[in-house]
DNA sequence: AAGTGAAATGTTACCGGTAACATGAATGCT
DNA sequence: AGCATTCATGTTACCGGTAACATTTCACTT
């Protein structure tokens, strides 16, 4: 093996067809379930098909028909992300059921490293793509355009969509805890992210949350971006420097659940009551923040829901049905005791 | 566009060269940079793929030759587990970085999906295959050895691979943290894992452990695996289950460092001291279990590592290199404050 | 029994690249 | 200059399916 010189399809459909007594189209038709053939054809070609083990191979009849292929490119910023697990999850569970394999990139939220996936994707000519973010280059705007493929941005909602979009409303979820910390009567506010070097989408919930203080005449009295991925780590530190920096500051959102987590035990280990000295709130609905001690205070998004809505919809948008091309998944604030 | 009628290739080669005043032939050679053309003629082309826009064809160029695709096939139990999301992102970036891309399944640990979707996988003609995990049905490998395709199995040290193995030994890190738990002087064991219904790996890291306390005349005194996958939850629950069971015990192993976070948290809610009370360990290293106020005594797994090796090996394999059948990952044991 | 339409099956051409071989041009050598 | 050699380029056939069209078979009808 090794070599891949004799990989030449070990047994193909004429050999099957051959064997079958029938010919290549027949033994096709059966094999793709389309209509014009007896059941007692299918069976000579099935049973071919079983004593000869043959594997249909794709490649060959992507290339021979008129239809793209049914690989769908999934392009997201990490594999080993917390919140996009379950979204890769069910986005592939949905596809598989539907017959489609996927195909993932991850760019790292960089629009240039996707642009490169996207060039390499696009040459597997994929019947669609899912693409997390709304921030592409032109040449990759330019590239799907010419290639009028169904594609669906997935994670934030975006009203102006290459083609379609699933997503959450990031500036509402911000805005909605800003009123409900306000309304448990929090002073001053911070803000805690990590966005390692990208115009990453939770700048949209620091937005949100920001509005949502100044229209109660308050405001965002400090903000900590930290250059890093998003985790316990970078909450935990995060936390540390934001309260060394200002130390007035009773009441933090964090751009997600584990550095709210990371940020709880920062309190925890600096002997800061939560949320007496501090307020702590997140976002995602972790499984994790409903097992600690203190219940954390949260935005809970249904990610599976997400991925299967995107899925299921982007697969209607290929097959030509209608489809939306704005879907808002909704997301609800869960009060916990951290705030 | 929706109908998928006008999606023919927008651009071909044949075009491009047409435009260049070439042989699709030679405008092919400069492409895939193979020698036998001028600078000149490299410029004319590349002028025209520029201004035309040409995106290759890989499933044509797959099919023409007599090479496999560049496609890997990689199967894991899940895409959301907090432990194989590096993995796979370290595979994905390795293998990106050697021009190949990664086709995903899970298999949810039941060897019949796994075997579905190897029969999809095949279909396009993948270079080669990495999967998790080391059970796998009779088809399954009879479709494996009829390919002589290569595969690397990952995850699990596997002594007798179906081609090749890159994983950690589970079991000695199961043995080695029973010695270790064992000198702290606990005397009464238990684990806790979740198996959701499969014959997981995780049951070498117990059998290790059960070993170890064997050889010391000890043994375990209670085993609870529930039927859920493991998580935070499962380790809260597992543990409040256990130890009503058999209130004796003073050292519980789990089968992650999830599984031990949720003991942890189950442990604190019910004012038991840790380890004094009850010493815990995991297994994993996640990134957490070192931010928690005490730091959790666990095997520090690098699955970044794991990923890359098991990526760099199989690509190597297919490239007809040399390669080891067999490679251990290193694991590490961490002492933490709960042991 | 002949005629008819529908269903089953077969034939042909083609998708867009690339391997293998053929040709032509440039270079080096005696 | 004449010939061999090398390098750049072109030509042809083919990969394994499927669309489109052609043909055959069959069940009915009158």
């Amino acid at each position: 093996m090794v070599q891949g010189k004799d990989k030449r399809q070990a047994v193909s459909l004429a050999q099957v067809a051959k064997a079958a007594g029938v010919s290549k189209m027949t033994a096709s038709r059966v094999l793709r379930n389309s209509d014009g053939f007896t059941d007692q054809t299918r069976t000579k070609v099935m049973e071919q098909v079983e004593a000869l083990g043959y594997v249909p191979n794709r490649i060959a009849a992507t290339f021979g028909s008129e239809q793209t292929s049914t690989i769908i490119g999934l392009s997201i910023p990490y594999l080993s992300s917390g919140m996009f697990g379950p979204v890769l999850d069910s986005i592939n569970v949905a596809l598989a059921k539907l017959g489609y394999q996927t195909m993932i990139g991850a760019h790292e939220n960089s629009p240039a490293t996707e642009e490169t996936w996207i060039k390499n994707i696009l040459s597997w000519q994929p019947a669609g793509l899912l693409l997390s973010g709304h921030v592409h280059t032109q040449t990759t705007r330019d590239l799907i355009k010419a290639r009028a493929i169904p594609v669906a941005e997935i994670w934030n909602l975006n009203t102006s969509p290459l083609d379609m979009s699933v997503g959450f409303n990031h500036f509402d979820c911000g805005h909605e805890m800003a009123l409900y910390m306000l309304s448990k009567g929090h002073k001053n506010f911070g803000y805690v992210g990590a966005d390692a070097s990208a115009p990453g989408i939770a700048k949209l919930r620091q937005s949100g949350f920001s509005a949502g203080l100044e229209a109660a005449e308050n405001g965002l009295a400090s903000v900590e971006i930290l250059n890093d991925r998003p985790g316990f780590y970078a909450g935990f530190y995060g936390t540390e420097n934001i309260l060394n920096r200002n130390s007035e500051l009773d009441a933090l959102y964090y751009q997600d659940d584990t550095m709210a987590i990371g940020g709880l035990f920062y309190c925890q280990s600096q002997s800061l009551k939560v949320p007496e000295d501090v307020a702590v709130a997140g976002w995602g609905g972790m499984e994790m923040a409903s097992v600690l001690p203190q219940r954390l205070t949260t935005t809970i998004v249904s990610t599976q829901a997400l991925g299967k809505i995107a899925a299921d919809s982007l697969i209607a948008r290929i097959r030509g049905e209608p489809t939306r091309e704005v879907i808002i998944t909704p997301t609800r604030l869960a009060p916990g005791e951290t705030v």
